[in-house]
DNA sequence: GATTGTGAATAGATTCACAGCT
DNA sequence: AGCTGTGAATCTATTCACAATC
């Protein structure tokens, strides 16, 4: 398998978009699409899913098209999805608690094994399939579910010591729904999340 | 004010990471700010903070920098957000009660106004500052309140639908979370939101 | 005949480097 | 003296158009 890893952030994000078109067409029983076709479907560019594609290898057929089962099982594979990944949370206030609870993370093959939170009154109850557990028991949590993806919701105020602490605790990538500039750690991979940003880019369009 | 309206998604991303930054030095009591002191703070490229800035109108001195309060104020006036923006969420699942309740739409100038469900049990509830009304009243909701930008947080079924409901109401911007890809009316702008799609990123680069 | 894969062409974004102000 | 604003240069991404393949 091609795996080159200077493959840019948004043919990477296109990748994914591809991935959800043929989940989506395979639950409708197509088995086989055309560039052209699949474009027209979800509105993409056809020259640009061929060149995104080829990029990571020959998948398609020439005259035919592409195969939906055997090139979802390859994007797939490329995202490194193909296995589960043991995700954590912190922070079990309202966006934490909302993503404990989010079932798209089951269709994904992500499985939250575990969430933290500091306050007392949360630690020990029951949220989604895990208990809440101490902040502090980070370290050891992170250990022994073997995660490496985190997903940071936690006030923005202390955002950055609670990166630290998932940088100690040996994550390496981590979903940053904090609106603060993180201060970042070079071994590990952050997405920050900003639903301001969102929300500003919408309002400037309503001009 | 210059209001050029070809400006990239990309620079209009930057323009918001900027006006989080000036509100961050605001708080610290810094008054003026260099380009090149701003893109070491915060992680970013002086040469680009000046080409953005400078595409809108001199905002800068030449010689000293930039002026934090005034520069803030006008790219708030450049989004749009100098004044309040009402905004509604469709949907009080996980996703849609969890936006209702944070805090970041408030210092963003946004403030939520009307929150719709289909739920009986949920319509007539309180959330935040609101009562949650049924779906049914959403055109009536959209009337009374102004709202031009709505918040979708429903399942991924039936997001397609209450897209069309919203279209229908005279909403002009769009919010969407749910992981799939819409069917777009022309002249209503919409920004997918996708966790999926943002974790499988992650994803690949644990490879 | 149809569709991929791909080099060439175009368009777009970023960085450089320095003239022009303060 | 120091920093902005900006044209030129570079780098990156997208689209075009067609030869290669099924």
């Amino acid at each position: 398998m091609t795996q080159p890893d200077d493959i840019s952030p948004l043919a990477l994000n296109r990748i994914s978009v591809y991935l959800r078109c043929l989940r989506h067409l395979q639950t409708e029983g197509v088995s086989r699409i055309a560039s052209q076709e699949m474009a027209r479907r979800f509105h993409l560019s056809a020259s640009q899913i061929r060149k995104d594609l080829a990029y990571f290898g020959e998948f398609g057929i020439r005259g035919v098209g592409y195969d939906v089962a055997h090139l979802r099982e390859r994007l797939e594979r490329l995202l490194g999805i193909q296995r589960e990944h043991p995700a954590i949370i912190i922070g079990a206030g309202n966006i934490g608690t909302a993503l404990a609870l989010f079932p798209g993370f089951h269709s994904g093959n992500f499985r939250i094994v575990a969430v933290f939170d500091n306050d007392p009154n949360k630690v020990g109850t029951q949220l989604a399939d895990v208990t809440i557990r101490d902040s502090h028991e980070l370290a050891a949590g992170v250990a022994e579910t073997g995660a490496e993806i985190a997903i940071l919701a936690v006030p923005a105020e202390v955002a950055q010591e609670n990166y630290q602490a998932l940088v100690d605790a040996g994550i390496k990538s981590v979903l940053n729904f904090a609106p603060v500039q993180l201060e970042l750690a070079p071994e590990v991979r952050v997405k920050t999340v900003d639903l301001l940003i969102f929300m500003e880019e919408l309002a400037y369009f309503l001009q």
